[in-house]
DNA sequence: ATCACATATTGTAAGGTTAACATGGCGACA
DNA sequence: TGTCGCCATGTTAACCTTACAATATGTGAT
């Protein structure tokens, strides 16, 4: 392979002069440069990508951190970050974290210690405190799907309270007056937000929130499961059911059904983030769009904006959820 | 941060030594080794990976190829490869080829002038004669769900004969005689290799294949939508229909009973693959499991046994698929 | 015409690590 | 004591960018 030095003394220039051809940061006369390209041309000179990176202390890779590599949501949001920056000529570095606190920060360090120019990470057990700490190292690092106020500039995240809003609301206007409630786990602000939207359509249309059809799921549909058997065997009266994301819905209807409801003329049943499969289960899942996709997208834009220095780009911090209407929501 | 060069002047040895106590790789006294390991920690020397991979022509990554991003298939894919990659401190490089050839070669050529040390690819568009060139290149390629003879030391693949001929039998075990079958795209060898699988079941039970009950799908949703549509349109006698993977599967279930079939006892129905929501949809979906999460794990041990020289490693380059029993197939 | 100065263009060298090759020292054996 | 051979260690080239240095070219004043 030829190297810059080949290039340089076909050309009868100096290094510099040949890199600075080929990354056309400097001016360099017309004729120097046509000899360089010409040199480079004959020898059909490649820049060596790592003495690149070594001498710029730029990788043109971007570490990626999510919980994991399998599941739609993930999926989602891996595809949009990295259709955008491959297309920008830079690449992804994709680990997991596992939503665990201690592998969260392992696969972090793993990422730094490979010297990527930016980090996008989706993180769910590490603490503020802590993130707040590594945002103050070199490496840049922006947040998917998560808000943290200190660093407002670096996230991406969704409008989860209009998210929760948006399914009460879907449910009320279809006549439901009785509604049940199965959460994410309280810790995750996700689910705080998706609650407190829920509670602000139900006192609009002057309902009353009940407790005791409330449930803390897990986010898994295990804990559509176990909210729905609680609500049973309580023997509590309700309509409908909302469900802070698609899996804990998947989950309930299956519990639903093996207990002999017929869907949805029985219970009416909502979803959060319309992920892949919920158009898949039947009947097909209403739920509120997650636009994940998008935001993957606009989280890479935010990286080749900052880091990059690609300048006209336009960063949208906050993305706003939308209702998806299928079939397992019953008019009263 | 510590260099090298600091360190070495620090022990009093030369920069070759501190590289060798690094890397372990040739004899270094002890009492030097000791001097060298002294003047490490005191400075809080790390290696600079990136002057590591330029001086020895290793990136320590692999790039991965998949068709998408999203999606059960591929997730189950990647999550094996790289959760194995990781703990051997290698980092993986993910790309997509949307199953289009050009999009294929566009990808790979990313990837190789990414410096991967080695790829592991999912191709669904490139003609095996371009493939085998490719396989002459310097960066060495391994290939998932894919048998080409000619590299099959490079191959890690499923046995799709196995897979179809276990599809028809458990139809046939449960008293199905009449079974029409949705196939993949005709061109691609697993598509082929599922329906001989097939034939070999029904002719062993003294069935006939019926050419009239066969429909080319692709792969998805559409897939099975559009075959059975052309199955009822032609008003054929049938109880039972293999897709040959879930997509396909699960799209002929929602036309299925769209057009009033009660689901099993009306239509059985199995799947091929076992993606995560063949449990979820309704009925939960009986299917052949393809351990692609495991066939992940093995192509990643064949990176570490052939490129990062990790000897005592067994590897199998075939897999086989097994029945996962569900509820979509009714007892005639 | 000459000089000083500004500006445009090009050159030099450092920077981090590995591996091939080179050197030096020491013991063994004749 | 000489020499062969081996073990431990040293030297150097390899990759490309960028800050800084140096040189060339042009401009305006005297």
């Amino acid at each position: 392979m030829a190297t810059i030095y080949e290039v340089s003394s076909l050309a009868g220039v100096s290094l510099a002069t040949v890199s600075r051809v080929i990354n056309n940061n400097t001016r360099v006369s017309d004729k120097t440069r046509k000899k360089v390209e010409e040199a480079m041309s004959e020898l059909g000179y490649r820049p060596n990508s790592i003495a690149q990176s070594l001498a710029s202390n730029r990788t043109n890779s971007v570490g990626i951190l999510v919980s994991e590599l399998h599941g739609p949501f993930f999926g989602q949001m891996m595809a949009g970050i990295e259709s955008e920056l491959r297309a920008a000529g830079k690449h992804v570095i994709i680990t997991t974290g596992h939503s665990e606190e201690d592998r969260e920060k392992e696969g972090i360090d793993f990422l730094i210690s490979r010297n990527c120019d930016a980090l996008i990470v989706h993180l769910e057990g590490l603490t503020d405190e802590y993130i707040i700490n590594l945002s103050k190292g070199s490496t840049p690092i922006y947040f998917m799907s998560k808000i943290i106020p200190e660093l407002e500039e670096n996230c991406i995240y969704l409008d989860n309270e209009l998210g929760g809003y948006l399914a009460a609301k879907a449910l009320i206007d279809k006549g439901h007056t009785q509604i049940a409630y199965i959460s994410g786990p309280k810790f995750k602000p996700d689910s705080k937000d998706r609650l407190i939207g829920h509670k602000r359509a139900l006192s609009e249309h002057n309902l009353a929130f009940n407790d005791e059809l409330y449930f803390e799921g897990d986010f898994k549909e295990t804990g559509g499961k176990a909210g729905l058997k609680q609500f049973l065997t309580k023997k509590l009266a309700f309509t409908a059911l909302v469900c802070a994301n698609d899996e804990m819905a998947s989950g309930a209807m299956t519990y639903a059904r093996e207990h002999g409801f017929a869907l949805p003329q029985d219970l009416s049943i909502i979803g959060f983030d319309n992920i892949i499969f919920s158009r898949h289960i039947y009947p097909k899942l209403t739920t509120i769009d997650n636009p994940v996709y998008d935001m993957g997208h606009m989280a890479a834009k935010l990286v080749l904006k900052n880091v990059y220095q690609q300048k006209n780009l336009t960063i949208n911090h906050s993305f706003e959820p939308a209702l998806i209407n299928r079939d397992s929501i019953a008019q009263l």
